[in-house]
DNA sequence: ACAGCCGTTTGATCTGTGTCAATGCGTCAA
DNA sequence: TTGACGCATTGACACAGATCAAACGGCTGT
């Protein structure tokens, strides 16, 4: 295994250099919608990959801020911690996602990304997406779209915690998942759950045996098919009546 | 009232020239940070102020995104709403912090703005915006400040509505307004609500009885002194202490 | 292949918050 | 002043989800 020296990187993790003209995930990630010739420019600007094992940090909340992370492959949770132990999942992230926008506003991470299955990352250094935005209109624009993204899906998870039901925000879970796995090419019926029913439970501000009963139900009504981690949807129109419904 | 003709504006709302190098909030908002002759720069691009009365949209769901806004005096509401009719308020703003940036995305807004009290804004169209922020560093940086903040801030709603139980739900509030009203120079210890119960719940995922009867308890515990919308905050290390106690 | 352990499922009971309903208070208009 | 309306308070009761507890099942590492 490659390991050259870089200042920022530990040395018991692989790196070697990132090329997103070569990338099978550039019009889902932040080269989206660049010319050849700009995409190039931004090779340039990011560094190298970093390969993040299962149950290893990406990031810590307290660590300073230096760059964001964009996913080339696996699959991350981001959680914040209060002083009295009670924590939060904030999202789940996969490839093609952006990672570590929340050290931005105070130069420091506020909340911590761990990696949830074996993990390849790019580093994206800010000061250079900064330097490099300013040149590429396009990137400057995308990349303030990408924030703003991350904005409207935290208002959508807001109004999961705030409005629903456990069953309905177990559904909305579901067909979140299902739709960011289809536009990435995989099955949008059949899924291996990279998070523990605890995780899941945090994220959508229930207990785990919450998780797990609404996940048995769902079984017992036909809606889908549950192997502990492994998901596959029956009726999805079934799940998306759960979210239209008017209990509360 | 001076009404002049901006395609934008409905000619039913006063529009005056607006001026960050005369505003006090200049240290708040956007233009942090900037030289004279930059904030000048910046007064060129924030075309015209708005006035936007009570209970008066900003902006609605749905419109198209064309600029972003500061408040200039005033307080405003946003909210997500369901096709079901179920709404989450998202967020409650005040003088110098910014709205609209969940519209940049999609370039089309995914919340309503609702003015709670008769209020004035800046317009800051947004291709302006971008293309100032290539020119002047600090701008540009302290956008990407103002966005990340906007995601911490939201990762704190999620914890609070997927970790904490109503009474510590709204002492976090009550901490939250009283530190921003602080640092706008108005009382910590006494002020004004603009919201309702409902709109309060609404933000808390609470209903609207238990955010009564959370201010009665507070009441009766001493920690404050409501009289419908206003409230006298007394012991606010005792509301703090309500924080960090570990009941769940 | 095996043991050990972590994560999951399921059941029984408890409780915080929602729901429903009635009353009260303040503001505004006539 | 009076009435009316919107918002807030308070009480009684119901219920979804939390909590506590026990048993199960399938990885993981040796």
């Amino acid at each position: 295994m490659h390991k050259p020296n870089h200042p920022v990187i530990p040395l018991t993790l692989t790196t070697i250099k990132a090329a997103c003209s070569q990338c099978n995930l550039r019009e889902l990630c932040l080269p989206y919608g660049l010319s050849e010739q700009e995409i190039e420019q931004v090779d340039s600007m990011v560094g190298v990959r970093r390969r993040v094992k299962r149950s290893q940090h990406l990031y810590r909340a307290g660590e300073g801020f230096e760059a964001i992370y964009a996913i080339r492959s696996g699959f991350f949770k981001t959680d914040v911690l209060l002083e009295d132990g009670r924590n939060q999942v904030t999202g789940f992230q996969m490839a093609g996602e952006i990672l570590g926008m929340d050290g931005i506003s105070t130069e420091t991470h506020t909340c911590n990304a761990v990696a949830l299955e074996d993990s390849e990352i790019c580093i994206i250094p800010f000061p250079q997406l900064e330097n490099l935005s300013r040149e590429i209109h396009a990137l400057q624009h995308h990349f303030h779209k990408v924030m703003s993204r991350e904005i409207v899906r935290d208002h959508g998870v807001m109004m999961l915690l705030g409005t629903m039901r456990a069953e309905e925000r177990l559904a909305a879970f579901l067909l979140n998942l299902s739709q960011r796995f289809t536009s990435r090419g995989y099955s949008a019926a059949e899924f291996h759950l990279r998070m523990t029913r605890d995780e899941i439970g945090s994220y959508l501000g229930l207990k785990l045996e919450t998780v797990s009963r609404a996940f048995s139900r769902f079984q017992d009504e036909g809606l889908i098919n549950v192997q502990q981690k492994h998901i596959r949807i029956l009726d999805i129109a079934g799940i998306k009546k759960l979210l239209s419904r008017q209990p509360s």
